[in-house]
DNA sequence: GTCCTTATGTCAGTCACTGACATATAGGCT
DNA sequence: AGCCTATATGTCAGTGACTGACATAAGGAC
């Protein structure tokens, strides 16, 4: 009945995707999930921390990509161009993976804590890019403040991708990027 | 027995620090913080909707006035400058509160379930100046990017205020606004 | 085949959290 | 005073997330 244990991690994530755009987050328990899996809920909860990390999965990988793009800019680019060089280099990796991560989004905006959780892993994203911003010199407090605004400056792109699909994420993001020097250097403006 | 039911909520907030203090968040039990609060467990999930909330007491109030603090900016300014204004009105109460969100902080630092919690509230927060900027007349899209980078702006305060909490608040959050339009405007610089 | 590792099943238990119902108390009304 | 209503609380039973301890089965190395 054991085989590679991969395979009952799959059939978990994709049940617990399927079981919570039927009935919701919060009316699916971990072992309708596990019993839809074909697995016990004890093995559920070996293979995910909790019931919400089931939709979470990668997010290490993520991040590794992420850093490894920071640590790959340029030397001589400014801490929030290196940032953006970090996005840059998931882009493909996000544009691959639309069509399963649409019913995710939709499925984690329906529910509180899996909003919440969203929002740590998001919070973990920003503490990696901080971090290998300090392995490129840049002192700790401006590494985080960078992070934050690179990752405020992805999300909008990421918000205008879903709502325009046909335009590839890099235009977006620069474009948002455009949006940030506005901001940051209009004293005296105002549509 | 029942007198004012704010009575009982301050005790359950107080035991609850204390006991998160000695034994650490995971370690304590709601029954454990009721018991010390003279109430019952029922009674600590009828003042609190669960048991991380019961640190997170008073960012309603905290939300308005951040709100009220955008809507009374200028007219003329821009929107990143309006945020800051927001953050400007918040200032005296997060200075006046510094003896008790130090080892609220510390708690919170302690364990990622209130960690979590914490950035919930946070996104809260800049839904807030998002809603404040939009009806002052921001795009919405960019509006939840100021708000965003004026809550990075804000957490570098913050945290260099931790730090140093002899210089005002007030001087922080300038320092960090600077850093935000060198980081915004420098491609082609580093230390 | 034996042995070891790994994925899983089984079971009992703790704790967060909820709904339903009973009770007590403060304060207003007559 | 007596009554009445709203509100805070207590009591109790129940669900579901999550964990530790122990047993078992399957695949690979020898």
């Amino acid at each position: 009945m054991a085989r590679s244990g991969d395979d009952a991690r799959r059939r978990l994530q994709g049940a617990a995707l399927e079981l919570f755009l039927e009935r919701g987050y919060d009316d699916t328990t971990a072992a309708e999930i596990a019993a839809r899996a074909g697995v016990t809920e004890r093995t559920f909860f070996r293979h995910f921390k909790d019931k919400r990390e089931v939709l979470f999965d990668g997010e290490e990988a993520f991040r590794e990509t992420l850093a490894a793009g920071v640590a790959a800019a340029p030397v001589d680019v400014d801490p929030l161009s290196a940032v953006l060089c970090g996005y840059g280099a998931v882009e493909a990796m996000i544009e691959a993976n639309r069509a399963f991560s649409e019913p995710r989004h939709r499925v984690i905006a329906s529910a509180p804590a899996l909003q919440e959780r969203m929002l740590a892993k998001a919070a973990g994203l920003v503490e990696a890019l901080a971090a290998a911003l300090q392995r490129r010199g840049v002192e700790p407090g401006v590494a985080v403040l960078a992070a934050q605004v690179g990752s405020a400056v992805f999300n909008r792109a990421l918000d205008g991708w879903m709502a325009q699909p046909e335009t590839r994420l890099a235009e977006h993001l620069s474009r948002a990027e455009g949006e940030l020097r506005w901001l940051a250097l209009a004293p005296r403006d105002q549509a």
